[in-house]
DNA sequence: ACCGAAGATTTGATCGTTCAAACTTTGAGG
DNA sequence: CCTCAAAGTTTGAACGATCAAATCTTCGGT
């Protein structure tokens, strides 16, 4: 096998010149059938393929979206959503042509010197960011750059939610909280509890709310009454184990719970189970692996809905070169996706029959699930 | 801002060729030290970078490694560990100024044409493959096309473990499990069980193996009397809180316990605890964030150390370009990485006092780990 | 049958870099 | 002061594709 094929040597088996090859493959509306044919099975017979770096260099495109990983340490248990946006991208990606590529960075002028040596190589045609913050310095660097970008969250507490210079795809979590809320409202409960993050986060403030206009909508509950049914613990799973003991110790009736995570669940779960109530309903949010093999209800974030509007945003519905930033467009400069609850057993009232187990989460509960 | 700089820009600049601009780039060492510092300092008031597509299409090299993802369903609580090891990847990736880029498949076939087309169009220089089984067409398709990769995993059942043709890295599975097994044994357990995966899979079976040697060589037992400790589930929680259950509800009288991974340790640790043994030491294997979570004992994979393995084998010791798929060379065409233990308090005799909880895992424990 | 415009195809230039070979400078040795 | 090899630098070509403009075909209208 001497050299891999060039279009050259496809034009000359075809009989057509370099361009008219280049054409089928680009824009093969403009080529005369008989040509295509006679072009496209030449390439065939060659096993032809493009070279992707003498594209890239001509047309300065890479058909490559940057994403940042973080590094290996901070990865808890609900890390794992990212990880699983990153499988969804990729799949995107693969039905666009695109491809992924990663980089790490340790803080974000690293980060952003990473945009940089990328974007100068013509080595990625967009990035997408995730994890952002208030007054993200990078969503900053990149529009100032006006390098092409989508953010995986709110730019929170910037006014510019609509700003067209800054693109954004998000999970609606208010929605998602009030629906499991609604859930366990439906199933007759009141004393429904909320576990969240110390305020101050837009993620968690803003699924909080999903649980306070639930419960003030249904029970007409004063604000007074709302905070009482409510405890707050970092991330982690043994502080919120720890919160829900002083809350249960401390006299609250509670009959439910909803969690702002997944790992504020499973120690919520740990804690009332411990408190010897084997049926007490707990929601989580991320619906994360770990629910669904401890049997926890939780919030879906449709991650592939997400990875789905990202392309979306970056590429428009259909188009298969990334939009230049800030090209103008009639569509909204934002996605934001409603999750789906997935009622596992933590959230029934009585066990599943079957399995006497009366700890949730004693089967796989794949076909037991109920999204809604 | 015109147009980004180019080498002849910074030729221009500093009074010199593109060809030595070059050099400075690519072979400092040839460059006299007066013209080197004059480029460089050119280099960086035009705040010039290298076009990467170009010196790709140049060079034949795309600096990029490629790596298949997973579908996002397939994506268990043990998934993580290969969610994990990318992360390593691409910070040693960093280190090595190389690039990481990902693709999805649905299966083999799908998986190979994408080495195809990525190699044909000079997209990557190399592929590390993940989930490896026995007879891998995958591995046999690269091996036969002269693709460089490196498997992590053995190709197992292949008697070609030394086969200079089959780069692989690994985890000493063997290992890990008997150093789990011989901390129980440390602590005075004899009776000590183990929770694998049925028979068959070579991973599982060389887990076994540890627990065996350390069992049988400590205690001196039997086949029968080992096969009497032994169970098995398919990977998932609730298969191991079933064989757990019937384990002790079929009178073995056990004191411990070592499972295959962190998703059967934690039905294990369900099933005993629901029994009414709360002390009843348990170890997994993958450290995956669950395990941190709940503060269950497993056996950490270290996976920088396989990633870092993985480019050794790629590129060298401290090489800067992928090495030539069989390329002789002195070293071992393999790397076996010994795995750590965590001891947290599921493995304990003894509650640690402070927090009274009798569940284990009731604090964030990185603090109290133990790594040996 | 001829014209012209639209359609189809070809030609020459170019993207930014590195390779290979040619050329120039340096410096030790006689 | 000259020679010659080694060190340093420059020049022309090439990597494989697409763009822009030029050329050649086709075909309806008169």
């Amino acid at each position: 096998m001497a050299q891999l094929p060039t279009v050259d040597d496809v034009a000359q088996r075809a009989g057509v010149s370099r361009q008219t090859v280049s054409n089928v493959l680009n824009s093969p509306a403009i080529v005369r059938d008989a040509t295509r044919l006679r072009v496209e099975s030449a390439i065939a017979e060659l096993g032809y393929r493009p070279h992707a770096s003498a594209r890239r260099l001509r047309t300065q495109l890479s058909s490559t979206i940057g994403v940042r990983l973080d590094p290996l340490s901070k990865n808890g248990i609900s890390g794992s959503v990212l990880d699983r946006y990153l499988h969804a991208l990729t799949e995107q990606a693969d039905a666009r042509s695109m491809r992924i590529m990663l980089f790490t960075a340790a803080d974000d002028d690293e980060e952003i010197g990473h945009y940089e040596r990328l974007r100068d190589g013509a080595d990625v045609d967009a990035f997408v960011l995730t994890g952002t913050r208030y007054d993200d310095p990078r969503i900053e660097w990149l529009a100032r750059q006006r390098v092409p970008f989508v953010a995986f969250g709110r730019p929170w507490g910037a006014e510019h939610l609509d700003d067209p210079d800054r693109l954004w795809v998000d999970v609606d979590g208010q929605a998602g909280v009030r629906m499991a809320t609604e859930h366990l409202l439906g199933r007759g409960h009141r004393r429904i509890g909320y576990l969240g993050w110390p305020a101050g986060s837009g993620t968690g403030d803003d699924r909080r709310r999903g649980w306070e206009t639930a419960m003030a909508s249904a029970l007409g509950l004063t604000a007074r009454e709302l905070a009482e049914l409510t405890t707050v613990a970092d991330e982690g799973v043994p502080g919120a184990r720890r919160a829900i003991e002083e809350l249960l110790t401390g006299g609250t009736d509670l009959e439910a719970l909803v969690c702002a995570s997944d790992s504020l669940a499973l120690g919520a779960m740990m804690a009332v189970r411990e408190a010897g109530l084997p049926h007490f309903p707990v929601f989580g949010f991320d619906n994360t692996p770990v629910a669904q093999a401890v049997g926890l209800s939780s919030v879906d974030q449709r991650l592939a809905d997400v990875a789905a509007g990202t392309f979306e945003l970056l590429m428009g519905a259909t188009g298969r070169r990334v939009l230049p930033h800030g090209s103008e467009s009639d569509d909204p400069r934002h996605r934001l996706i409603t999750p789906q609850l997935v009622v596992r057993r933590s959230s029934h009232l009585e066990p599943v029959e079957e399995a006497g187990g009366t700890m949730p989460g004693d089967h796989e509960s794949t076909d037991k699930e109920q999204r809604t």
